[in-house]
DNA sequence: GCTTGCATCTTACGTTACGTTAGGTTTTAT
DNA sequence: ATAAAACCTAACGTAACGTAAGATGCAAGC
């Protein structure tokens, strides 16, 4: 036979570690064509091209487990297998582009100012990555349109209101214990208000949201305030609200 | 002091299994404000804003351990993390988006001809693994240009060579055993040896890399037919470029 | 007060694909 | 013969939990 190789030339010949051959042989997804009485492994050539299916299939994706039965029977079904594994891959491919995007915006806004409160950053991420689950969410409520439209501000756009929006926070908190009907507070709390508007269109549907019970379950948005600042900026919204004359409640549900 | 869940309850308000917060828990990344004497742990509502950064920290894909670091101080360069991170992202996307492709141009001729033989399918997959290496690996022997003009093929094209290639090469392997100067094996080894001079610009570049001593390194190109069909083929591919005029010599070098 | 039942506790092993010592044996080279 | 490589097995470590197993705790009903 053609027991040509010790362990370490097929290592190198391979570019696997021994190890991961000691591994393999272990969990039996390519034991050596040979070994000694003394339990020294030999392989052969034929070794090498089961070794180049098992690379070739863990590059794939495939774990161990399911190339072992892929090298027990060739008979499965190929088509199918690899239909699954593109599915599970596109998926996988959705989620780190989610996360990226996520990165982006928030490296567009540190960029922007500089190191920013962290619950304030972590509000903006939260945002972001909530996008989708929360759109999916909405469109259970409400109708499909809506939320389209809702959800129709440009990739641009949106990173300049997350740059301003993350601006006017970072002021609102640094103005805790003025006055919430001051000019300098009404006057930010207008403009956020402004640019959640041109977010998500307008707030009515809010009022549809609050007839819906979520059964504890909100905690979906996550404050960038701290508790007191976060009253304190309601009282504010509440007041510029009654400016606008729309009626807003902003104290917790009983 | 406001410790308001018990942990089954804050479980379901965040969605976390109890086996997690326990996780948590034990390496020190969330403890629960209270723990009582027997044991119990009781949450707060601070520690749910924690644990909403953690939530929002995984979901950019850090460790636990790094995030355990960025709440401890909160002194983190933001923006150096989120760069690196970004980074770590875009090469997780790279290396998905490669074995996508692969499953795809894969999937492209499993569906034109079905079940196909082992090797040969690994023979492709490999191909398109090794692309990008293979690519690099040449840039360092001839000239960039040449490289650039050897895979220039288009994606459309490529798939038809590589469809039309597994025929042939199936053909090829149940012909096995009939003589290499036929006309039907050499009008089926005219058109491969067609093909693959379309896909690499010409075999000039053979002659080139046959001066190489790449140790050892055969590794590199895995044979779509076993030992004795890859001879057989080989002769076949000889009297081919010998009636083409080009001499080649396919034996093993010693 | 007692039992039932649910909530919670700790302990600890399983998962994946190896990396990394540690300590002993075998083969090869001098 | 002896030293240096090469090789062996055994066993723990990794990340982030899942999954029992078996022991307590606690509120409610009898």
């Amino acid at each position: 036979m053609s027991v040509k190789y010790s362990i370490g030339e097929f290592s190198k010949k391979t570019g696997l570690t021994i190890r991961t051959l000691h591994y393999y042989d272990e969990i039996g997804v390519l034991k050596p064509s040979f070994v000694t009485e003394k339990g020294r492994r030999f392989y052969s050539e034929q070794d090498l091209i089961i070794l180049q299916k098992i690379v070739t299939l863990k590059f794939l994706g495939y774990s161990l487990e399911q190339i072992k039965e892929f090298l027990r029977e060739d008979k499965w079904d190929i088509k199918e297998s690899l239909t699954i594994q593109k599915q599970i891959m596109l998926e996988q491919k959705r989620q780190i582009e989610d996360v990226i995007k996520a990165l982006d915006h928030a490296l567009n806004v540190v960029e922007h100012h500089g190191n920013v409160d962290a619950s304030i950053f972590m509000t903006l991420i939260n945002g972001i990555q909530m996008e989708k689950e929360h759109k999916q969410f909405l469109k259970g409520i409400l109708d499909e349109q809506k939320v389209e439209q809702i959800f129709s501000v440009s990739d641009e756009r949106q990173r300049e209101i997350e740059k301003e929006s993350v601006g006017i926070m970072t002021e609102l908190n640094e103005l805790f214990g003025s006055e919430p009907d001051s000019q300098e507070v009404q006057s930010l709390i207008n403009k956020l208000v402004d640019l959640m508007t041109e977010l998500v269109g307008d707030w009515s549907f809010l009022e549809d949201l609050a007839d819906i019970d979520v059964e504890g379950e909100e905690f979906i948005f996550p404050s960038p305030f701290t508790k007191e600042v976060e009253e304190w900026v309601l009282k504010g919204i509440e007041i510029n609200m009654q400016k606008r004359g729309i009626k807003y409640d902003g104290s917790p549900k009983g």
